[in-house]
DNA sequence: TATGAATGAGTATTCATTCAT
DNA sequence: AATGAATGAATACTCATTCAT
């Protein structure tokens, strides 16, 4: 059973109403991204947002919907990447999918990387909500279909490893620092080239 | 300057007070697993290790305190391993390096998989001791040096890499529920060798 | 100074307004009844009433004003129901007073027990509009006259006791469940004729 | 099932904790004597009692756990003093029972009147604890007891009604301010016996 | 040294009320 | 007149930390 406490309130229609759910949200985030997960009270949000307790409440019936809803977004954006890519990518051979693929995973991690990482920790703490379950599964889809069709053998475990080699280059990167884009992705290519090569 | 905060209070040499510490080191260790860092109360530790508040705040200056103590262990531990290997290895090549270390830091994160997860995740939240960091170093430069005296090109980098796919291969198996430490060697191996062979 | 907060804002003269008004009083009635009155609040009596807060607060001055309302209503009814009864009691004996009015006091609480019960409960929380006051000394009134004129010995004090003795009874039975009026009213008028009785 | 969040959460042994619970009892009756139960916070509590809000959660797991230990003492006490009635009524007659245990029953309602108030108010609103329930059905128990081994017909309904009776005169005494408990004791016992030899 | 009672700043959340639209 | 978004004071409750015994 999904834990309504999750979900947002009320998907505000007026303009007034979507800056306010707007700024908080980007609030979190900032929070997130500066300040660490355990200065992420509901008053600072709401304070950083310039905006009063009682309407983060009118938005959110609590802090994990906010943490949930700014998930949602990242999997969201992540999964339209991922959709563009593989359209983009048909008829093409595996390692344009490879060289694609692993450059919208990075570019992912690095739009904003502290973000990105603290999502992620906190993603292990909340259950999230059906919708966002269906996008991580969906961004899986789309990369084992994508080396199904290219014929690459057990595709559901490679796309696995190939994930995970992929978030632990970025993760990895962006704990030291390192933000050269295209160096990282050199480096990522060659790791998930190799792969693939040696599971040949 | 380092958080003094964070050090233990008194190395104990008595065998009793030994105990106690560990106790508390111990009890933290399970509530991380079993319930969670967010049941990780100063109260709490101290009632599972079966001690009073007052004690724990004996030995240790604050809850923090506790938490770097845990990630002090593990990182000590993970370098002796990684030493060990490491004199192990001495004189044989880079493919029975790669096998080694692997194995070394897969068996690192399956041991107390729960609890080597969620200390990766409060890692980032405090600021280590430098005794910390230094064993962090220390690892590295282990897989640095076996990497150079086997003249492997641009030995740093290449350390980061395949430290980074190892960790990004353990931690997405962890999180999967996947425990079959001989298969996700195999895997973990082959992604480290084709990255070796690619950077060729 | 009777608390000026507690009267309605305006007395509407428009039936679309006096619709409204009613909506709300009817709709604090059903949540005291069914959810209780920790349940009642502003926004949710709106809700319920099927307006807005504003609207809500077009009415009356503020929440407790709604409740003031309710009890004024409850104790307007009665003295009707009790003007009545002594209406028609004119020229009959005490027992056919005794029969009349303790019927008029039971319809009253087993009406609407539950919410009958609940106003009985708040009525001692806020400070009632002069008007309500002056219903409940007219209410007593009536049973004073009605004893007096049949030569009852101190009238007051006896219609003091026998709407105690009333009150008491409606309240056991409505808490305990109970519901069967005629078996209520005849152990009621026992009560009440013993205690004449007695009396004399 | 009854609600753990409603039982005192330890019954301290030692002398400064008894007075810390104490204090906290203490001072929510106050509260509710003289300033009603929208002020009983539990702030408020704790800082009327002279301790920590921590504290007050120490002994009780929240708000209604104090309102509950209070009603449980009131209806212990009650109980306390029918059972010593009772005692001391062995062997004579139905006269000498009415005179006691109405007595009794006044007596419980004007030692702290409003309290008594407060206390009957609040009962409505919680869910008892096992233990206090059974405090009410042995009070009762009592009553039906006496009545039946005197032959009076009828006994439980006979013993509700009585109790109802004399709930309603308390009741509306403290409401008016009387506290003559000699005027007020004969007009009770006037009601009953005359309740009494009406239904012979 | 060990204990655990006490502390109180801090956090989540609600709800009566206002006011711009 | 009606709406409902916004407000923020008030409230329940937790937990790291201290200190008297």
């Amino acid at each position: 059973m999904p834990n309504q406490r999750l979900n947002p309130r009320k998907t505000p229609r007026q303009s007034r109403s979507q800056a306010t759910c707007a700024a908080i949200v980007e609030a979190a985030a900032r929070i997130l991204e500066t300040e660490g997960s355990q200065k992420l009270t509901t008053n600072h949000v709401a304070a950083l947002a310039g905006v009063s307790v009682g309407s983060l409440y009118q938005y959110f019936p609590g802090k994990d919907a906010i943490l949930a809803e700014l998930i949602r977004r990242m999997r969201q954006d992540m999964v339209a990447d991922f959709e563009a890519a593989a359209t983009e990518l048909e008829g093409r051979d595996i390692a344009a999918v490879v060289d694609v693929l692993t450059a919208a995973s990075l570019r992912h991690h690095l739009r904003r990387p502290a973000l990105a990482q603290a999502l992620e920790r906190e993603e292990a703490g909340i259950d999230l909500s059906a919708e966002t379950r269906s996008l991580k599964t969906r961004m899986r889809d789309i990369v084992v279909d994508a080396l199904r069709v290219r014929g690459v053998d057990r595709p559901e475990r490679t796309a696995f490893d190939l994930m995970a080699l992929s978030g632990g280059i970025a993760h990895a990167a962006i704990q030291a620092g390192e933000r050269d884009f295209d160096d990282l992705h050199a480096r990522l290519c060659r790791a998930v080239k190799g792969y693939l090569a040696a599971a040949a």
